[in-house]
DNA sequence: GTCATATATCTTAGTGCTAAGTTACTTACT
DNA sequence: AGTAAGTAACTTAGCACTAAGATATATGAC
């Protein structure tokens, strides 16, 4: 059944690890920079890191990577969709989903079917394999993540989520500004 | 000078951005779980990519990738430092900062000295062009950050922070458990 | 001294993605 | 119909890393 536990012990690309808030070297910055925003960033990319670390080597036992696990959960939860679709939703380029798809279709766990109204489209749907698969890690899954974050009481969580959607929006407006 | 900009579009890796809480499909789930642990780990993945992505194009317009770039910063903030000591700063491999310092020796911004001490180990230091670069850049990319986090007031970036800086610690702690 | 173990860096091979371009199809305008 | 522009998926080449092992040096027990 394939199972290559190909872990890959994740990273937060370009985490900003460096400046704890050490002002007073070289200086000839701003000069007024308290500098809270930098410190929010820093700890923003070491939460998601590990965060991330412990989601991956929990998926990478059954042999799955974060986005190919990321698929069968929304083929899971949605039932099939386009490749364009599941795209938008896991965050990888064309390029990406084609051969994601075409991975867990050399495990048996996902199968590409033609769109009736267009002939360019593809649907992804899960394999009876592929369903049991993920109804069978799924909830473990859950429970990891819940643990994870259990520093924060369940209130915290709640606050920690609304302001992090609303730092992630406004983050992403920037860019078509 | 080499300025070679290869951007890199950071994703984050294995984002979960399926489910958003369409609990009605297909089911068999755990059944009770109000699961806003999950939603926090969705919006911090969310987040954590949106921001990501806007470093990430700032700091390629210099052509350097947002590790480089976290090299560079450290060793201008602390000074020459031992590889392994800027390996446990930026969380990369041992064959990482091998390959990082080997770039950024190729690009003539940081050199390579033994140690007096102990002869398996080197110090990596800024040249002259290394340092005047990270000087250069920085004070634009901290302000690029404060824009790009300027959604929450500094009073609930502070919360965030704080926050963040919990659960981060939290979910490392999971690891050697 | 010598041997076992630990540490610091480097090497090699491989992985999961991206960017840019291609092909196939669709839609809208004329 | 013909053509232009848009979109869906795929292909290719390349890159920033990782994991695992190799090499050199250090440290401690005896």
């Amino acid at each position: 059944m394939n199972t290559k536990a190909n872990s890959r012990a994740t990273k937060a690309a370009g985490d900003p690890g460096a400046s704890k808030a050490g002002r007073n070297t070289s200086s000839a910055s701003a000069g007024t920079t308290p500098n809270g925003s930098l410190k929010l960033w820093v700890v923003l990319a070491r939460a998601y890191a590990a965060m991330a670390r412990q989601v991956e080597t929990d998926i990478s036992r059954h042999g799955l990577t974060p986005t190919e696990f990321g698929i069968l959960e929304v083929l899971h939860h949605k039932g099939p969709l386009l490749l364009g679709e599941i795209q938008r939703k896991v965050l990888v380029t064309s390029g990406g989903i084609t051969y994601l798809v075409d991975r867990l279709a050399a495990k048996g766990l996902v199968e590409r079917q033609d769109c009736p109204d267009d002939r360019r489209a593809r649907y992804a749907v899960l394999t009876p394999t592929g369903e049991a698969l993920i109804r069978r890690i799924f909830p473990a899954h859950s429970n990891m993540i819940e643990r994870a974050v259990g520093a924060l009481t369940p209130d915290e969580q709640a606050v920690a989520t609304s302001l992090l959607r609303r730092l992630g929006r406004g983050a992403a407006d920037l860019t078509q500004e």
